[in-house]
DNA sequence: CATGCTCAAATCCTATAGGGATGCATCTGC
DNA sequence: GCAGATGCATCCCTATAGGATTTGAGCATG
């Protein structure tokens, strides 16, 4: 909406972060199609996107100055998330919103993963990868879980990062791919399932558990703990879910 | 190559299956980049693309007679299934072969989702499914197996279908993501993987094994059966790998 | 011979143009 | 007043143009 259409800059893109330079070497190149990714990730992945809003090719251009092109790409890689969804010739939609069916389904699957993912972590757990996990739990006990939106904000955030960072922590690049594949859906979840953040305190409670068995370096304990927190999770949320 | 820039056929694409209309309605419309992303997917698939090979944008869209726009978009999905890799401002390129790692890696995942998936398949099994898992290991059992490469092309498709049917049967979609995120690999691995054809009675035995197991309705014998299917797998191919 | 430079072709990346379809507001006829 | 037709705006989709970057060959130099 700012600075619409003001002239073309066709080319000139030498000024924000492509060249990027740090210590006198090109270190990390990025094109204009993974920037409108990125942002487009984190409007999803914060809730600024609500589920069934359409997602307009041309309009996202506009609004963040850029042609088509690169939108259309950013969406035909998003699409493979799940987080949103395409109708031929009629454009994008993010993800309608969880049915009571999908939530069970995703749980299930949380179940056959996540607990493998604390296994393998736990096996192979390095102390600067538990210090990151640390670090997550710190947040989420220190993250504001204030009643309106923007104020546990963090709180999820963290809560994505340390289950993100588990399944990282295997070492197994697929493992993380299927993590991944999840991931953005539990995070949409978090966010419109309904249930609020008011499990937070049993919620950091299970996040430690599962923090201390890792750090014993029992693989067993580590997966008991992981299934527990989400068996636990899927049951606060069915107690807390409205009537549909 | 052939019939390479024949002259500009700009917008006139009513011929082809677009407007596709059966019993006097539109039921299935899809647009160029669809064709261009199954096309590049086949090609992969069946080993036409092999590992480490450039996909360039450009010579693509030559080859298929297309604009570059609807191959990067194709290719843009196909590089979040992990089977094509890509370096921003150098292009895509065809995932490189597996290493011993990798393969260790795929089937550690494998071992963790499939035999989940056999279970949840077993416990919702329909008839119809049934018989589709029934053809499948027919096929499998009456495949060629020659030793040239398009002689065991259908032993392998039916091999990829057999396991995605079991995902699909879960009736669980983030199984059947989670599964569809390595299904590729899987696939590519039985292609580039360095195990050949050798072990087909085995694995045939097996597969049969997991459909007998299916029948019975004991969804701890699937999973058991699955189980076993895939450790045995891993333990020919490591047998039979060669010295690197 | 090995190494560095120049240049040209190929390729990637983005913007723009325009065809076709869809949706919505407006207008007309009953 | 209301149903259907019409026009306009919006959007998706593909092609094309052109700038920016990479790459590899050819050539010069130590």
């Amino acid at each position: 909406m700012q600075k619409a259409s003001n002239g073309p800059r066709a080319g000139s893109r030498s000024d924000d972060q492509t060249g990027d330079r740090r210590g006198g070497r090109t270190v990390n190149r990025q094109v204009l199609a993974d920037h409108v990714y990125e942002e487009l990730l984190a409007s999803l992945m914060d809730g600024r996107l609500e589920p069934g809003a359409a997602v307009s090719i041309d309009g996202t251009a506009r609004e963040l100055d850029v042609s088509p092109t690169p939108v259309r790409e950013a969406l035909a890689r998003l699409e493979h998330t799940g987080m949103v969804r395409r109708v031929a010739l009629k454009g994008y939609r993010v993800a309608p919103v969880f049915t009571r069916e999908d939530f069970a389904e995703l749980m299930e699957a949380r179940l056959a993963i996540e607990p493998v993912n604390a296994r393998l972590a736990c096996s192979r757990l390095t102390p600067e990868r538990l210090a990151e996990l640390e670090e997550a739990v710190a947040d989420l006990k220190s993250a504001p879980r204030g009643p309106s939106f923007a104020d546990y904000k963090d709180y999820l955030e963290a809560d994505e990062r340390f289950h993100q960072l588990i399944a990282k922590q295997t070492g197994n690049q697929f493992m993380v791919a299927a993590y991944a594949a999840l991931g953005g859906q539990v995070q949409r979840f978090r966010l419109f399932g309904g249930v609020g953040i008011t499990d937070a305190e049993n919620a950091i409670a299970e996040h430690q558990s599962v923090l201390d068995a890792l750090s014993t370096g029992d693989p067993e304990k580590a997966e008991a703990a992981m299934a527990d927190h989400v068996q636990k999770v899927r049951a606060r949320a069915i107690a807390d879910a409205p009537a549909d």
